[in-house]
RNA sequence: GCAUCGAUGGUCUAGAGGUAUGACUUAGGCCUUCCAAGCCUAUAGCCCGGGUUCGAUUCCCGGUCGAUGCACCA
């Protein structure tokens, strides 16, 4: 038995001693909220992100892009990261803590400390105390701490640049790029898998908070009067789990399991596109081997949103380490990033919804005489003119001002004309249902609820319970004997495995029992035997890992055994 | 970031002001017909910088990393 306080070394000391996880630049020192990722862990990163390929690219048709990992200070300008991913501290004169300044001034009966100027916060700090050695605090400087790591873009540092703290702004700088790619028509997504930064304060929780971390983000760009009508809703309408819904978290109560449809129905999720990603992240959480009774979905409090999101549900997934660990969000982040960039770039950012039958609008346009008007205001003449589209007329004429100055254009200078239009369409600005994945949490979360041990023959044994589809290796290979052309049988078989693109590792070394051992701490499903009876009548065992039971198979038939028992499309209890 | 504690081969560990103990692992060999057996051999270590000292891995100071508490965690 291993108690849960043990689960978090036990584990890393493995990924380390294994090749999983390693602190990064180690001979120079290694850097905290840093990590280098081993081959195996490398080669298991890939696999998750693999899978996530296969529900959001492969499934929901959501090509990936791959945008810079630095980009200039305007994108965060507009995002509200320049201004808004920073926090107002302080630093206590008296024992020189870090504080953060908005909460100290509240804390201190100040009101609006949040929305204050450095300079006036700082002021109205003179009289709180600190909260850490409980002294006034008199005089204190009041500085941003911003979390992005910013640089400078070509020589002579002209040009502010940041690495990115999420990977979301790149698809929508994009958006007029997609909208074509997808040939201007809702709903379509986006998704990139990379790295993103935030230059934590004091990450100390391993790879649960890096300053570099992988995210892998969809945004999905759908009709704000569309996101109750997923076009694939039905497949999860009936999809049931445990939510934590504000509403129950305030009133400390428990999750109420629910399908998706009902949630949708009470107005507990959003809507139908928010709804249908949450269960497809607890569909593909569970697919990469988080066992359900450890994934919970909780809905973010009010006051507990991001600056952009109305509705917002974390995956949290339960570490024996950490507790609830936030490692999917998933946001409704309606139209506030579009807007935002429209803006700061002056492109517009938006959608043309055809009607379905043209509507007849009323409309009035005023046309004014140009030949006249142009001779009488000359340079004026072209300001009258934009001015007078929107003026409201009267019996006498219009009154329109142009540089300050009023003017009234007499009537017989334009002509008013009251027309039916047909008007075909609108513009509209989408709206963003975000699910947003960090891929270490996921990698942290699979080895932790994979590590285990058990007693083998008396022995302890450890073993790495990893899903087939997420184990860095798939099936080892042993020949009995180095002898007797065992080894080279084996290393035939090895070779068969690699031509399928199953990732094999041939071992020889030790007793046979010492090469199952190896390879069940570092979580390999299956392992293959070349014994004498190969030599006789052409099969070898097949062994699994989790029940250490052990089948014979033709050698012919391995690969195509192997690539199902990976892929789970067989069990290994099924084989004969 | 502050405070306390810690850091010895890949892993776990013994130890002392004079370069280091043992086990496991790994590699090579012998042996071995399916779950860490045995025998022989080999590889490999005192976190970094400064100070005190004839001499520091050991004592002192600073740093890095880690654990714990506080603060922080769009």
């Amino acid at each position: 038995m291993i108690t849960m306080s043990d689960v978090f070394e036990n584990v890393m000391e493995l990924a380390k001693r294994r090749g999983f996880i390693w602190p990064t630049s180690e001979c120079y020192g290694a850097v905290a909220g840093f990590i280098d990722y081993g081959p195996l862990g490398a080669m298991m990163k890939r696999r998750i992100e693999d899978i996530w390929r296969e529900f959001y690219v492969i499934r929901e048709g959501y090509y990936e892009i791959e945008c810079p990992t630095i980009a200039q200070e305007a994108v965060f300008i507009a995002s509200g990261h320049v201004a808004g991913f920073a926090d107002k501290m302080c630093q206590c004169p008296h024992c020189s803590e870090y504080l953060r300044a908005d909460h100290v001034a509240e804390a201190g009966g100040i009101r609006n400390a949040s929305t204050m100027k450095n300079d006036e916060l700082a002021a109205a700090l003179a009289t709180c105390t600190c909260p850490a050695c409980g002294k006034v605090l008199w005089k204190v400087e009041v500085f941003q701490f911003n979390l992005m790591f910013k640089t400078s873009i070509g020589p002579g540092s002209q040009r502010t640049g940041y690495l990115r703290p999420e990977t979301a702004q790149g698809m929508f700088v994009d958006f007029a790029r997609l909208l074509r790619f997808y040939r201007d028509k809702l709903p379509f997504g986006a998704v990139q898998i990379g790295k993103s930064y935030r230059n934590e304060i004091s990450p100390r929780q391993g790879m649960i908070r890096l300053r570099e971390f992988t995210q892998a983000e969809a945004e999905i760009f759908v009709h704000p009067a569309e996101k109750n009508r997923h076009p694939r809703f039905a497949r999860y309408a009936g999809y049931s789990m445990p939510l934590l819904t504000y509403v129950q978290q305030q009133q400390c109560g428990e999750a109420v399991t629910m399908t998706m449809q009902e949630a949708v129905e009470k107005g507990v999720i959003a809507n139908q596109y928010l709804a249908y990603y949450v269960a497809l992240t607890h569909e593909m959480l569970v697919s990469i081997g988080i066992r359900p009774e450890k994934l919970r979905f909780r809905q973010h409090l009010p006051d507990e949103r991001a600056h952009y999101a109305t509705d917002c549900w974390d995956a949290e997934i339960h570490s024996g380490r950490f507790g609830w660990v936030e490692t999917v969000g998933l946001a409704d982040r309606t139209d506030y990033d579009l807007n935002a960039h429209a803006k700061q770039s002056g492109t517009p950012m938006t959608v043309f919804i055809q009607y379905d039958e043209p509507r007849k609008v009323p409309r009035r346009r005023i046309i004014p005489n140009m030949s006249v008007l142009g001779k009488q205001y000359r340079q004026k003449a072209k300001a009258i003119f934009a001015e007078l589209e929107t003026a409201v007329p009267t019996k006498d004429g219009a009154d329109v001002v142009v540089d300050g100055e009023k003017i009234h254009i007499p009537a017989d200078l334009f002509e008013v004309r009251d027309e039916i239009v047909d008007v075909r369409g609108e513009d509209i600005v989408p709206h963003v249902v975000e699910p947003s994945y960090g891929i270490d949490r996921m990698c942290y979360a699979v080895l932790e609820q994979a590590y285990d041990e058990d007693i083998a023959d008396g022995e302890k044994r450890v073993v790495m319970r990893l899903s087939p589809k997420v184990a860095p290796v798939q099936v080892a290979v042993f020949p009995l004997m180095t002898r007797d052309n065992l080894d080279t049988i084996a290393l035939d078989i090895t070779h068969a495995f690699h031509t399928k693109g199953i990732q094999a590792e041939y071992d020889d070394s030790g007793a046979i029992g010492r090469r199952y051992r190896r390879q069940d701490e570092i979580g390999t499903p299956f392992a293959v035997t070349v014994d004498y009876d190969t030599k006789e009548n052409n099969t070898v065992t097949l062994r699994d890992r989790d029940s250490m039971k052990q089948v014979r198979v033709p050698v012919a038939d391995l690969p195509e055994i192997v690539a199902g028992l990976v892929a789970g499309s067989t069990k290994f209890a099924e084989l004969k």
